[in-house]
DNA sequence: CCAATTCTCGATCAAATTAGTCGAGAATGA
DNA sequence: TCATTCTCGACTAATTTGATCGAGAATTGG
């Protein structure tokens, strides 16, 4: 019950860019060390969020990636959605539809959603509400400014 | 970002066993016909709910798991906890205390609680809070009566 | 005491997932 | 043309997950 270090690092990159004031891309390889993440799976993960439509990249010298939104427009639910997918706490939550109504049979054998399908799905609610109402810029004001690495501009 | 397996069959069991109006213990075979759990697998997961509290054992013939507690004194985040520990969204959570005051290092590099850290301490305290909140009765509750499957008394 | 029943428990296992690496290649700018 | 930087598919090692197996111990009924 937790992200995948595949997300945790794309959030830590895309906080990285954001806290950034430099308008220049930065490259996979700083990147890497200013967010202690592994150059080549950083690589993977820049990729996906550039597929996503969260950032931009450019090749050759003076290349790299910059983010294709502001930070405040960047949601925590964005990010994490496009690495692990969507959140889902267990299996017959899927049998419940969004408002409620029945929808097919749980794994667990009864049909038009369990108890602990209702239950589960009110979770996911609530988790993906609070992940959309989180952006990476709420995240940056919630840094300690003492302690933050920044790029060199 | 789910359960285990293990964690929802837990769950499934322990809602089974609230369901049935019998007051006799219920042997692990039957309990996995109606909770739809192999087992074998189940033998384990009702194990760890012995050890943790939640139920009591009975061996030989007429025996079998049997609640011991109240459904309305079992929480969710009770279940979930002792089968898939606690919930830790990432890594940097760890370092922020539960008064937001300044924790360890994170592995991100920073001190005192990186802002992720911050906000997904915060979404780990509102799914704790959920799991709290609910009890196995509360699953009862929401049960469509028509489409549950009880034991024979 | 014997046999059937039922839980106990450690070992084992296959498949899937995760976390991360490698190397060749394509675009870009100087 | 060359250095730089992203692109991308393949690959791998370790871990976790989701089970299964089999021997054994307790309990009850006869």
């Amino acid at each position: 019950m937790k992200l995948s270090k595949k997300a945790e690092y794309a959030l830590r990159a895309v906080v990285a860019m954001a806290r950034s004031s430099r308008t220049k891309p930065v490259p996979i390889q700083e990147l890497s060390e200013v967010a202690h993440v592994p150059v080549k799976f950083l690589e993977q993960i820049l990729l996906i969020l550039k597929r996503g439509g969260i950032l931009q990249s450019k090749r050759g010298v003076g290349g790299g990636y910059q983010l294709l939104k502001q930070a405040s427009h960047i949601t925590l639910a964005e990010v994490v959605r496009l690495i692990d997918g969507e959140f889902v706490p267990m299996s017959c939550t899927e049998a419940v539809a969004a408002d409620g109504s029945p929808g097919g049979t749980c794994e667990c054998g009864q049909q038009g959603g369990c108890g602990l399908g209702r239950s589960f799905s009110d979770l996911q609610h609530v988790v993906n509400e609070y992940l959309e109402s989180q952006s990476i810029q709420d995240i940056l004001q919630r840094e300690q400014p003492d302690d933050v690495l920044v790029f060199e501009i």
